[in-house]
DNA sequence: ATGGCCAATATGATTGGA
């Protein structure tokens, strides 16, 4: 069973892209982010010539979470627990069925958060607080769980080419860092970390200011897996060279490897 | 993390992203 998720930037600017990389990459269920397009604009037939099944939490113009998965999902749920007043499309959550039992996987967008002094970091803290409590939920009925996303979050200074850059980023900030620990904390594991040392793994390499030529880059897209997902976890990778295609997404697709069989 | 970008919006300027 491979897992994969990937911060498109716009489904609609990357289906091309998007097409090739899953007839390489072949995963058996996708979580994607910033599709930025509502349900009904979102380009599913495509995504069903290749044999997936679609679930999507889309919005007008921002945010946007989808599933994609060559098993069909026995539950789909839309939107993260524990604010009613949210109406960002940050989150979705299916449910397939294995020849292990359920396995359940969580596409995630977690907030920006800049600038810090505003409103947009206090969401960005009660959504991953939110997050947590959803993880703790979760993680006592004792299933393989995924959380996979984009989680704007850099988890160390070996996560990024220039940490000092980062100071004071909402993305790196001791506020940010002791959320994401608490989170992991609960029992998840980060696969990336789980199967490499190397430093200088990177998902995200700005447009600006020749980043990606720089390799000028942060690790914050991230796959958390529960206790037992984690003892199936067999490898993971991240498709650095999805940023040197034509019109790339300023991510890039991050995928694992798990010893689950289909049922 | 800005010199340099990209995407979506009735759009030729503004907002959001990271």
């Amino acid at each position: 069973m491979r897992i994969a998720t990937w911060n498109v930037n716009s489904i609609k600017q990357r289906i091309d892209s998007a097409l090739t990389w899953l007839a390489e990459r072949q995963p058996d269920i996708v979580c994607l982010q910033e599709t930025k397009c509502v349900d009904d604009a979102f380009p599913r037939l495509e995504f069903e010539g290749l044999g997936y099944n679609v679930a999507v939490h889309g919005q007008k113009t921002f945010n946007g979470v989808a599933l994609l998965s060559k098993f069909p999902f026995d539950e789909v749920k839309n939107g993260l627990p524990g604010d009613a007043q949210d109406d960002h499309a940050r989150f979705i959550e299916g449910v397939v069925s294995t020849a292990h039992g359920a396995l359940r996987v969580a596409s995630i967008y977690l907030p920006n958060g800049n600038p810090p002094d505003t409103e947009k970091y206090t969401y960005k803290l009660g959504w991953m607080k939110r997050l947590a409590a959803y993880a703790r939920d979760r993680l006592s009925l004792e299933e393989p769980l995924i959380m996979a996303g984009d989680y704007n979050v850099i988890p160390t200074a070996a996560d990024a080419k220039n940490p000092q850059a980062w100071t004071g980023d909402a993305l790196f900030l001791p506020k940010t860092r002791d959320e994401y620990r608490a989170l992991v904390n609960l029992g998840l594991t980060d696969a990336i970390r789980a199967t490499s040392d190397d430093p200088g793994l990177f998902t995200f390499w700005d447009y600006q200011a020749g980043a990606w030529q720089k390799n000028n880059g942060i690790r914050i897209d991230h796959l958390l897996l529960s206790p037992p997902a984690a003892d199936r976890l067999r490898d993971a990778g991240i498709d650095k060279h999805v940023r040197t295609w034509e019109k790339p997404s300023d991510h890039v697709p991050v995928w694992i490897d798990l010893e689950i069989e289909a049922k």
